[in-house]
RNA sequence: GGCGGUGUAGCUCAGUUGGUUAGAGCAGCGGAAUCAUAAUCCGCGUGUCCGGGGUUCGAGUCCCUGCACCGCCA
């Protein structure tokens, strides 16, 4: 049997994701685990919250909550809202786990024996009155070059002159407005990325098949200006992996922790230690999938991610794998996506511009958003989301063509055979036809799914959906009826079986819609059609089953002028 | 400032290694049908493929350049 492991990146702990986040990464690694299960393969799917680093630390703090009482509410929370998007993990992990912990010191451990981390000692600022390190967007000043008042450490946002933290006058942080700020010496561990440039390349330039928008990335930062750079893998904080520990290979680390870049994408492992462990199985259960020389060997591997997040995958992770000299399963496919804007402009979590995930379910049930993004998924191109396509979209493709083609077969078959398969007549060339052509149609579903072309598959779903108005059009049972109830009677049975094929078909797109047809229908399994003739013929007469509400209400102008006005401001 | 991406029908987008009259869905127009959520099906597109140069027998598809928008980096 295949195996296929999935991993969506993590979402970051603090606060709900935009609809821009989840087309990027987690739905369209739920859509190809759900594919690769029903063409039978053994999959893992995992996925995470991100959990350390400074901005959850000052989350907690607006919260008035203790960091890691804040982090397991807002994991629940994300769990939640997953489910909401019947996002079909395997498991849902947390970056703070034990296992992580764990197994991020040992990597630091093993980077070490391989002569990959050094420690550098460095300034940087220090808050008295936060008690804390600042990272440099955290302190804000007046800009030296244009004397705007608010300029960041890291960059002016009026002038965009890059700045140092210390050029700033009156500088203050913008965790707390102190200004008791001073500058100390610090030592941190630095991974010597630059080291494994020349293997990085070699395992770049062989993933021939990867998509243009991941390689050309992972290019660049290897190539460009002076190439790949060393980075800082520990912080001053105390929420997070300590890098101070027994066995570790140096000193003077204590009360600091690694940086979140560096233990989050190590979750992606440690993610399937938890599955076990929450499974109750032992480690080679999680070995398997993770360790080649402990059956991972014909695993295939494949990741989803917005574009910001390819240098950590195809870089820096890396890194961390190769520089282990251990047989880690090194990623297969790497798919990554564009940015889906807003009606114009951004998607924007801290001016709460968009739809958030929560609000999004608030409104509509999920397979009306799973539909809409999935086909719009941002593959080529960064793409747009606008009320009027995404109304006319869902309206067309889910209400008209799929849902009134399940509602016109199965009440006419009420009307004038009752609710069950009408027994009568047999196929012929038109059914036979359409049976070819579908198998044709699937196949070329089939082959985009396999490719991970998100909006292909998404096209091709449509056009067998599509086929089935078609053949119901010229076979016109509610004519033929009248002349030869027998000849209906085959054509409707037809069209009650084209309803199975689309449950199974459809279910990686919109899996609650498929399960409503499912149990309507009372289909006996949602296997995957590999022989579309058999599925074709698997309704027999004498099969009952019960007319389905309407699958889809649509989607009213009024409502779309609300919703476009209530979130085109900000977040309440 | 450096780098990268994008710019194709009213809208959202496809267009493989350059090769016949540039495509899909939606919207629009005309027709058929009336089983169905006024839902379906059929037919209809002369679009300076952002502008300007160039390479070529031939360019949306390669090169140069200009413009616009968007990212990333320093």
């Amino acid at each position: 049997m295949a195996r296929t492991l999935i991993t969506s990146a993590l979402p970051y702990i603090n606060g709900i994701k935009h609809l821009g986040n989840l087309v990027g990464s987690q739905l369209p690694a739920d859509l190809y685990a759900r594919y690769r299960r029903a063409r039978g393969d053994e999959v893992l799917f995992l996925c995470a919250t991100d959990e350390h680093g400074t901005p959850a630390e000052i989350a907690a703090q607006k919260a008035g909550k203790p960091v890691a009482e804040y982090c397991a509410e807002l994991h629940e929370v994300q769990a939640e809202i997953a489910a909401g998007f019947r996002l079909s993990f395997d498991h849902f992990g947390r970056s703070s786990s034990e296992q992580n912990k764990i197994l991020t010191q040992h990597l630091a451990t093993k980077l070490a024996e391989s002569g990959l981390i050094e420690v550098i000692e460095e300034t940087q600022v220090y808050s008295v009155t936060d008690g804390r390190f600042l990272p440099d967007r955290y302190i804000e000043g007046t800009c030296p070059n244009c004397g705007y008042d608010s300029a960041r450490g890291d960059q002016c946002d009026n002038c965009t002159k890059q700045l140092d933290p210390t050029d700033l006058i009156n500088p203050h942080s913008t965790i707390s407005g102190a200004t008791d700020l001073e500058t100390r010496a610090t030592k941190h561990l630095y991974l010597k990325q630059s080291n494994m440039r020349g293997a990085l390349s070699e395992w770049i330039e062989s993933k021939t098949d990867w998509p243009v928008l991941t390689t050309s990335i992972a290019k660049k930062w290897l190539n460009d200006g002076d190439g790949l750079q060393d980075r800082g893998i520990t912080r001053d904080l105390s929420w997070g992996v300590p890098v101070q520990y027994d066995g570790a290979p140096w000193t003077g680390m204590d009360g600091k922790v690694f940086y979140v870049w560096f233990d989050a994408p190590i979750e992606y492992i440690a993610c399937g230690a938890e599955w076990a462990a929450k499974q109750g199985f032992d480690d080679a259960a999680w070995e398997r999938w993770w360790r080649t020389d402990k059956g991972a060997d014909d695993v295939r591997y494949v990741q989803f991610m917005g574009k910001d997040n390819v240098p950590f995958h195809t870089l820096s992770f890396p890194v961390t794998m190769l520089g282990s000299n251990e047989p880690w399963k090194m990623v297969d496919y790497i798919k990554s996506f564009n940015y889906l804007n807003y009606d114009g402009g951004q998607f924007s979590t801290s001016r709460g511009r968009g739809v958030f995930m929560d609000q999004a379910l608030s409104i509509l049930p999920p397979d009306y958003w799973r539909w809409w993004l999935l086909s719009h998924a941002p593959e080529s191109s960064d793409s747009e989301f606008t009320w009027e396509n995404f109304q006319s979209s869902v309206n067309k493709d889910l209400a008209d063509v799929l849902g009134n083609f399940v509602s016109r077969i199965t009440k006419f078959c009420r009307s004038k055979f009752g609710e069950e398969v009408p027994a009568g007549g047999d196929y012929g060339d038109q059914e036979r036809a359409l049976i070819a052509d579908l198998t044709e149609k699937v196949a070329d579903y089939q082959s985009h799914m396999d490719a991970i072309d998100v909006r292909k598959g998404a096209n091709a779903l449509r056009a067998i959906w599509v086929a089935g108005n078609e053949y119901l059009q010229s076979a016109a049972p509610w004519s033929t009826f009248k002349e030869d109830p027998e000849l209906a009677a085959m054509q409707v049975r037809m069209g009650l079986n084209l309803i199975g094929l689309y449950a199974r078909l459809s279910s990686p797109f919109i899996p609650d819609t498929s399960g409503k047809l499912h149990t309507a229908l009372a289909l006996d399994t949602l296997d995957w059609p590999e022989d579309v003739a058999a599925c074709l013929s698997s309704l027999t007469p004498g099969h009952t089953f019960v007319v389905p509400d309407n699958l889809f209400a649509k989607i009213s102008d009024e409502d779309r002028e609300d919703w476009q006005e209530k979130f085109a401001g900000t977040r309440s």
